[in-house]
DNA sequence: CGCGTCTCGGATAACGATTTCCGCCACGTG
DNA sequence: CACGTGGCGGAAATCGTTATCCGAGACGCG
C-alpha cells in the first residue's frame, strides 16, 4: 500500500515535455510563460495530482505562509489556545502547524523546537507558556503566558493580578475573612502576580494579613491537597481558600472530602484557570476565566502583522479575565 | 530583533576547523570519527546552540521520527484525540506535528496535507475524520472516525451502532415510547449507524417505528433546532429526542427552551459525542461518550508499528463507547 | 623495505523546489 | 538586409543536510 512514491516537479515537467523552471513558474504565477503553456502543465499537474513538497519549498524560498504554534505537550491549556489560533486562522491565508516533542518538555525546549523549524518551514511562531524567553530568534515570535513575565519578544497573558483580586473580593463579599491561599511556584511570574492580588484584596478590604494561611505550592493537585490539609487543620482554620490554578483548587476539594468537610458549606474553594475540568468537578467550581482562545486568536493577529512588516501598536498584551461562579462558594 | 540568522552545519564547520561531513557524522553518531575530533565538534555545538533543521534534514534522509496528525480544523474533537496523540507518544522517540490548513477543510484536503508533508517531513499520518480515503500514500497512515466507514487504511472509530442503541435504550427503560431522532448527513458513515443503532433498539423494545419522528440534520446546532422545533409541534409530539451528535442535542435544547419546554421534566434528550460543551449545557446533557483520547492513543500505537514495519494485527479497531447519564433525561 | 589494511576526514552528489540569468527565436523597423 | 527588442523557455545555482565514496596517512606484517 505504501509502495508509490512522491509525485515531484520533476514528474509533471518530464509529462508536460518542459523544463521543472515553467512548471515552477506556472505554479508561483510568475511571469514568462505562455498561456498555452501555462494551461497545458496545469492540466497535467491536475491529472498527477501534484502538490508541491512543503519541506523543499521552504528550504529556498523566505515565505511559507505557514504559522508555528510550539508547545511542550497537548494538554488542555495549550489546547484551548490551539482552538482560538485555528478559528482566527481561517481566511488569512496561512495555514498552521503545531510542535510538540515527545512530552519531555527540558528547559530549554522552546528554544530547540524554534532552532528546528525556522529554517524556515514556519514565518513565525507562537510560543506558548515559554519558560525562557529567547531574545533573538531568526523569525518573528510571540510568546503566550510567559512563566517569566513580559520581557523579549511580544507577549499576551491574562491579567492574572486583577483575575486574583476578583477571585477574592468575591470571598470578602461573601462574608469570608479568614481567607487561605495556595499559592504556585514563586518562580513563575503568573503565581507570583496571583498571589499580588490575592494580597491587595485583602488589603483593600482592611483584613490584615495571616502568614500562616498563606501556603507555595506548585500548581499541581496532590501538593496542594496536602497543603490544604495543613490549612484546614490549622485551630482557627479558613472558611476559605483561594487556590492559584484549578488543578491546585480540585487538590482543595479533596483534601476538604477526606477531612469530612462539605464545600461549600464549611469551606468555600476559587480557582483559576477555567479548565473544561473544573466545570465537572463536584461541587462546580467557582474559579477565574482566562479568555484562552482570545489570547490564542490575538496572538494570530499580532504575529501576521509582524510576519508583514508592521510594528506592533504594543509589545504586551494583556486581556482580562472573568469571575465564574459555580457552586464551590458560598456566603458565610 | 529578528537580524540573526539561523547557525547552519557550514558555521559549525568552519567554527571546529572540519568539514560539513564530518559535523553530520558526529551529529549522527556515525563511524568514522575520532574520539578527539567528535568532543570537539561537539563542544562548538553545545557553544553555537546548533540545532539540525528538521526541513534540510528530511529532504535528504528517510526517516525524521517525526508523527504527523492531519485535521481539518483544531475543533473540540481533533484536540480531544490530540491530547491522546500527545500523552501515547512521550517516550517512544517520536515527536508530533498537527497540521491545519487554513480552515477552509475544501473536501480533498487529507490528499494535499499528506502531499504537501510527506516528501518526508513525517514518517507516518493520522488522518482525523477523512472524507476520502487515499488508497495510495506513501508513508503509513492510520485514519481516525473516517466519514466514509473503513476502507483503505487502517482504521480506528469508535462503535457508533451499539453507542446509539444504548442510548436509545436508556429512553426505553425510562418508560419512553415516542422517542425522535435528529440524524446526521446521511453521507455519513457514522451518521447512518447512529441512525440503525436507534432502529435496531426500537425494535427491540418492540417499538413501532414511526417515520414522522425521524429528521435529517447535519451534526450543526442551528439547523437542529430547526428540526426539533417540527417534531415539538407534532400533534403527538415526542417524550424523548435521540441526537446523532451533542451539538444537535444543544440545538434540541434551545428549540425546548423556545417552545417553554422543560428538559428533562417535558421532553428528554440524549445526544453522542460528550463534548466538553455538553456537561456546561444547562441542563448537562446525557450523552454517548466516545474515547477520543484513548481513540488518539492506540492511533500512535498502531501508526510508529506501522513505520517499524510490524503487521498490524488487525486493519480495523472499534473503541467500544460508553453512555453518560446526566440530568437531560428522566423516567416519563 | 614493500605492501595490504584500517582509520579518519573530506569532496561531492543528491533531495525537491525556487530564482536568476541567459539564449533563442520571431518580429518590427531603419 | 541588418539590427534591436520583447516574449518565452531552459540551465544552473542555491537552500541545509545526509550518504557514498575516495584518498591520505599510520601501522602491522612478512
Amino acid at each position: 500500500m505504501t509502495i508509490p512514491t512522491r509525485v515531484t516537479i520533476h514528474d509533471v515537467a518530464r509529462e508536460a515535455g518542459v523544463s521543472v523552471a515553467t512548471v515552477s513558474k506556472v505554479i508561483n504565477g510568475r511571469y514568462g510563460v505562455s498561456r498555452a503553456t501555462a494551461a497545458k502543465v496545469q492540466a497535467i499537474i491536475e491529472t498527477l495530482g501534484y502538490e508541491s513538497s512543503l519541506v523543499a519549498r521552504s528550504l529556498r524560498s523566505l515565505r511559507t505562509n505557514v504559522i508555528g504554534i510550539l508547545v511542550a505537550e497537548f494538554e488542555p491549556f495549550s489546547t484551548e489556545i490551539l482552538k482560538g489560533t485555528s478559528s482566527a486562522i481561517a481566511g488569512t491565508g496561512f495555514e498552521l502547524l503545531a510542535y510538540s516533542g515527545g512530552g519531555g518538555s527540558r528547559p530549554g525546549w522552546e528554544r530547540r523546537y524554534l532552532s528546528r523549524l525556522s529554517g524556515t518551514l514556519i514565518d513565525g511562531a507562537i510560543l506558548v507558556t515559554p519558560t525562557v524567553m529567547t531574545a533573538e530568534a531568526s523569525i518573528p515570535v510571540i510568546a503566550i503566558d510567559p512563566h517569566l513575565g513580559p520581557s523579549g519578544p511580544p507577549t499576551i497573558d491574562a491579567d492574572n493580578a486583577t483575575g486574583a483580586m476578583s477571585a477574592v473580593q468575591h470571598l470578602v463579599d461573601l462574608g469570608h475573612t479568614r481567607i487561605g491561599l495556595i499559592g504556585g511556584r514563586t518562580d513563575l511570574e503568573s503565581a507570583r502576580l496571583r498571589e499580588e492580588g490575592y494580597r491587595e484584596a485583602l488589603t483593600r478590604a482592611g483584613i490584615a494579613l495571616d502568614p500562616e494561611l498563606i501556603r507555595v505550592g506548585d500548581f499541581r493537585r496532590e501538593p496542594a491537597a496536602i497543603l490544604a490539609r495543613e490549612l484546614l487543620a490549622l485551630p482557627h482554620r479558613p472558611t476559605a481558600i483561594f487556590a492559584a490554578n484549578d488543578l491546585s483548587a480540585l487538590g482543595v476539594l479533596d483534601a476538604a472530602k477526606d477531612m469530612g468537610l462539605d464545600v461549600p458549606r464549611d469551606l468555600s474553594v476559587v480557582g483559576f484557570d477555567n479548565i473544561p475540568e473544573s466545570a465537572l468537578a463536584n461541587p462546580p467550581l467557582t474559579t477565574v476565566s482566562q479568555p484562552l482562545q482570545q489570547m490564542g486568536a490575538r496572538a494570530i493577529e499580532m504575529l501576521i502583522g509582524l510576519i508583514e512588516g508592521r510594528e506592533p501598536e504594543s509589545s504586551h498584551v494583556r486581556l482580562p479575565t472573568q469571575l465564574v461562579v459555580r457552586s464551590s462558594t458560598r456566603r458565610l
